[in-house]
RNA sequence: GGAGGAGUACCCAAGUCCGGCUGAAGGGAUCGGUCUUGAAAACCGACAGGGGUGUCAAAGCCCGCGGGGGUUCGAAUCCCUCCUCCUCCGCCA
């Protein structure tokens, strides 16, 4: 959410910037015309309350000496008939006010690439050796599938299309992965280690901004007003919802393990095959809270922290900052971390790593104050994945492929895989 | 699921029956000071906070006693509703 009293002053300044993101912003044109409005009655009305207060006052001590004060209670009860209209026009008005500035996106950093698609992404740098195989590489579910790792046929029984059933050590795996990525973050990079709740309220995905625009992306408990977790962003970012941090605590770094959920509204077809594109995936999750100049050397930092992780697994690389088309509703900058997919020959998301300045912070609430006695600012958060852990089984299995079908397992992760050394 | 109880500021806590100098007491913590070689103790002082409006800035004003609504000239106090926490019973990984 921006802050009303910028949009105020640089109206016209952040519709162009906004431009460049290539979303709908034709309700914005409203605001000017609401926000004048809301003043006027804000100011009515407040003047009439001053008088009320005032009169009422007098009423008291009036009482208090047995004198007649029937006509000013009269006169008070007009007034505040007429308090009651004006705040209730108020009301309707703040609301959809309200409703507008939680719909506009976020304005992109100066340093973000001018851009309408993904196309325009630019990339930043690229880490590690494409593997070459004197043999056609296969893809990771033939693989998976033929080793006993994974079960999508008996997934689709059991539930539908989109899930997965581990099993053997294709589970094993996976474990192993989410133990090996906790243990980078927490003991190498100084990050507290959480398992946030899977489902949470309305308050918390408006807070980061999934809510209100993106409620078809999401999975939604019926009959409660509770969602399931697309990403552990949500509850983690909205630990310190409504709450005033001092300049000390901060920054506060938490990784996260959770499952997350996502119903792929709109991506049908679209990686129909494989681990790549889940219902249901797990992921570790990396979530800053730290002072706003701060912010962009920490957006570095995070995303180092993410790498570290294909780096340890020596698994090939490109990190793309994504242009002004392509950064989402919620960052102010954005980059992605791809890993190389053998069989399908490109560079696949592993990992998005954005900074989203206050525009998080304002929706929750998330502050701070530098001094004992100072004015609380909002924080600037930031989130990455570190890293999403059903991808990086991908290509671990790609990757690490041979030709007799086999998969050695990465050096880093046999202390968790019971030393083996292959899976075959 | 059943029966009770409770939410007041950073923490503890009075006030709620009986609406009006409560414009929220008191204590602790915190911050500043006196004293001291330094510290502790003691004493003195500061201390709702936050939001909104307004302004070059400010003053002023408005809203704030878990959230929302209502009654009233006037609500921490009365009414409705929701949320959270606690105790007991039942059930249960």
């Amino acid at each position: 959410m921006l802050d009303m009293k910028y949009l105020r002053e640089n109206f016209t300044e952040v519709k162009e910037k906004l431009k460049f993101r290539g979303e709908d912003l034709s309700d914005l044109d409203k605001f000017e015309e609401w926000d004048t409005r809301r003043r006027e009655l804000i100011t009515e009305s407040e003047e009439l309350k001053a008088k009320r207060n005032d009169v009422s006052k007098q009423i008291s001590v009036l009482k208090k000496e047995k004198q007649d004060a029937d006509h000013m209670i009269k006169e008070m009860r007009e007034v505040g008939d007429r308090i009651k209209e004006l705040d209730n026009e108020l009301k309707e008005l703040e609301d959809k006010l309200q409703t507008l500035l939680l719909s506009v996106p976020n304005i992109p950093h100066e340093s973000v690439p001018v851009g309408e698609s993904e196309d325009d992404n630019i990339e930043a740098r690229t880490w590690g050796k494409i593997p070459t195989f004197n043999f056609e590489a296969k893809p990771h579910w033939d693989l998976a599938t033929n080793l006993g790792m994974v079960d999508f046929e008996r997934a689709s029984k059991i539930t539908g299309s989109r899930f997965v059933f581990y099993k053997g050590l294709g589970a094993r795996l996976e474990r192993a992965l989410m133990n090996f990525m906790m243990d980078l973050q927490v003991d190498e990079h100084g990050y507290e280690e959480a398992i946030p709740p899977y489902i949470v309220n309305r308050d918390s995905l408006t807070g980061t901004g999934q809510l209100p625009k993106f409620e078809e992306d999401l999975f939604k408990i019926e009959g409660w007003d509770y969602y399931l977790i697309p990403t552990a962003e949500v509850p983690v970012t909205n630990f310190y919802r409504d709450e005033i941090l001092t300049g000390e605590d901060l920054p506060k770094k938490f990784a996260a393990y959770s499952a997350c959920f996502r119903s792929e509204a709109g991506s049908a077809g679209r990686d129909t095959r494989g681990l790549i594109r889940q219902h249901q995936f797990n992921k570790i999750e990396l979530v800053q809270l730290v002072k706003p100049e701060d912010s962009y050397e920490v957006l570095e930092q995070l995303t180092g922290h993410a790498e570290k992780v294909l780096q340890l697994l020596d698994l090939p690389y490109r990190v793309m900052s994504m242009c002004t088309g392509d950064l989402g509703f919620t960052a102010a900058k954005k980059y992605d971390i791809e890993v190389w997919i053998p069989s399908s020959n490109t560079y696949r998301e592993i990992s998005s790593c954005s900074n989203f300045e206050d525009f998080q912070a304002r929706r929750a609430k998330i502050r701070f104050r530098r001094e004992p006695n100072g004015k609380p600012e909002f924080v600037h958060t930031l989130n990455g994945s570190g890293l999403a852990i059903g991808r990086t089984v991908a290509a671990i299995i790609e990757n690490y492929q041979q030709e007799d079908g086999t998969i050695k397992i990465p050096e880093v992760l046999r202390p968790y895989m019971g030393n083996k050394e292959i899976i075959g």
